[in-house]
DNA sequence: GCTTGACATTCAAGTAGCTTGATGGTTTAG
DNA sequence: CTAAACCATCAAGCTACTTGAATGTCAAGC
């Protein structure tokens, strides 16, 4: 098949197949005559792979080092499964962190709520005390 | 002030400094006989408003269109607001793609905590199954 | 007077993961 | 025969900076 038709498959963009090739996530298929790139099945089995392995928020340079057990024969389970333990605790950190945020936000919504509608005199000199107000702790 | 202690006194580096100057995010300040920036303590202010709508998670264009509000002597409040509105919506988006996430992971580990530990048979032909398992779903 | 170290300057390129655009060749349907 | 839809490559753009190279300036110690 064609790379439109691949990608199409996939889920993605031509170009982003293109990309994987250039960074070599994907290898190089073999070419037409017109120079048209010529994939199989194996290849989408290899592309679906990666979108998976993005979905669950993998760099490609991660897939890139899973791939490369996979091309020297070994199984890269463990290495996975260990990636895997490190995600769960990163996305703890982030949810965390984004709750934080989250709340510094409707604290300003909350005091500034009762004092904005339609009271310009508020906005005189404003400049702004929204975010004057807000705290400097959050720093990813 | 220096850059240095410009930097130091807003927690960022002079690099950062510069770059926000190169952007219009910062107004390019005066110079000594040397060539060596010059600031004041408005210049810090500015810097330390930069810093925490940041925290905030601002971008860099939302908070430059704040301060030129305040060059034009108008009141950005009333925008500052339905930002923080966007922005607490967008918040709750992510956390959710995170939880699901997060699920997606912790059932891999699940199915797999019990298959792994010293059997070296399971890993003979895993190509991931760990992987290889998982859904398509999530995509941000 | 000279060196050393800590500062300052500029410009360019690198980071992640693509997307978008320019430019041009190929194939296919009508 | 032409127009649409595909393919190719290369370059640049996106966010928010960081890092590196090459050079200039200044205060202190010998």
């Amino acid at each position: 098949m064609r790379i439109s038709e691949l990608a199409r498959a996939a889920g993605v963009t031509p170009p982003t197949i293109r990309y994987y090739e250039a960074i070599g996530v994907l290898p190089a298929p073999p070419r037409a005559a017109n120079g048209y790139r010529h994939y199989g099945p194996g290849d989408l089995e290899r592309l679906r792979f990666v979108t998976r392995a993005r979905a669950l928020d993998f760099s490609l340079d991660e897939i890139r080092e899973v791939l490369a057990f996979r091309e020297r024969g070994e199984a890269p389970c463990r290495y996975v499964l260990e990636q895997i333990r490190a995600k769960i605790a990163e996305i703890d950190r982030r949810m965390a962190a984004l709750a934080q945020l989250k709340q510094e936000l409707e604290q300003i919504q909350a005091e500034t709520a009762h004092l904005l509608p339609e009271s310009p005199a508020v906005e005189e000199g404003c400049v702004c005390h929204l975010i004057q107000a807000a705290p400097v702790s959050a720093g990813e």
